[in-house]
DNA sequence: GTCTATATTGAGATAGAC
DNA sequence: GTCTATCTCAATATAGAC
């Protein structure tokens, strides 16, 4: 976490997570990484450990921006429901304006955790699990929200949701970012209805 | 798709789907599978092309299964809302009896996309885009559902959340998948609720 | 900060004996 | 159907010159 920052590392880590998100962290190879930076592979060495080291730099920068916007959303919102709907708008926002790191941290999660290196994103999820089944609960408590069976299973339904949206939204698509927020919202809050 | 069938191939795509699903399609070796499979590595290739053909057969063998199991429910649903719910319960249920498969079919889908040979991939998620569209648009007509604004949106929000569960789902946890299936009606039926 | 050159390891795959 | 033996290639990473 202690990097030495520099405007070529952060060009690197970029070009990276794209490659990373498109073709999955196994399936990129640091030749081809050092290729799109216009260097060779040895090179890159001089900027990074390993390759692990770059996805590290990604997801850990990406993961405590993230955790600092949702704080700042909870302690801002006057009430649950406020809060709710902000925690998804930022959530959709990183995935138009975070996508490689939405993308490799969706898609890579599984596989890291198998490295002692990446403990942390266990440590880093559980604590987002934290804060918004906290939002949930508080909503039930002074009944912005129905009395949900299980506010965790209700939690981990809205987040899998929107992190998906990362394979298939294209920010030059039919569908702006802010369209899917507000469709997902009225879905998440109202349902599809439940006549006979 | 006209592979020979053998008990031997059976197992040996199973272990390696266990494989893929924890490791990544491109993290698991040829090797790791052969030692699973208690044979050496030259020897898997008396029974398979290449590494690609495994996960080949197990995808499409997991994808053609799904789509039948899809189209028999909906010539037995007598309703649209039956008919969500019978594909939902569906794909609920392919989580728990064919893990492996949904979850490999959800972390490698982007990237083998990438080869030819895995264009089916494509074809066949759009088949169950269709099929799903359809009974919402169906439900939207005869009102068992509010007018959604767009239900290729509704459908992609719920597919996401639904094979999502692949990834936390414990069939020796504390969750039922019925419990859950029925957790996740609830909350797409109903919603949260939307009082002020 | 990048290059040349290369060490080292492990990957997917093959041929032919048993 | 499996093993022995091995080919070939590509991967991550390193050392030292420029």
């Amino acid at each position: 976490m202690t990097v030495t920052r520099s405007a070529r590392r952060d060009e690197i880590v970029e070009l990276a997570g794209q490659m990373f998100a498109e073709r999955g962290f196994a399936g990129t190879t640091v030749r081809e990484i050092a290729d799109a930076a216009g260097i060779l592979s040895g090179s890159l060495y001089h900027h990074f450990d390993s390759k692990e080291a770059i996805v590290d730099e990604l997801l850990s920068t990406f993961l405590s921006e993230t955790m600092a916007s949702y704080r700042d959303a909870l302690s801002a919102a006057p009430d649950p429901r406020s809060a709710l709907r902000a925690l998804v708008l930022i959530a959709f926002r990183s995935v138009h304006d975070h996508r490689a790191a939405v993308a490799v941290m969706h898609q890579e999660f599984h596989t890291l955790l198998q490295y002692p290196r990446f403990q942390y994103l266990r440590a880093v999820s559980d604590d987002a699990e934290r804060l918004w089944v906290g939002v949930l609960r508080d909503g039930m408590r002074d009944e912005s929200f129905r009395r949900l069976h299980d506010p965790v299973l209700t939690y981990r339904f809205i987040r899998d949701a929107v992190w998906n949206t990362v394979r298939w939204y294209d920010p030059d698509g039919r569908y702006r970012i802010e369209t899917i927020a507000n469709r997902y919202l009225e879905l998440l809050l109202d349902g599809l209805g439940s006549r006979q």
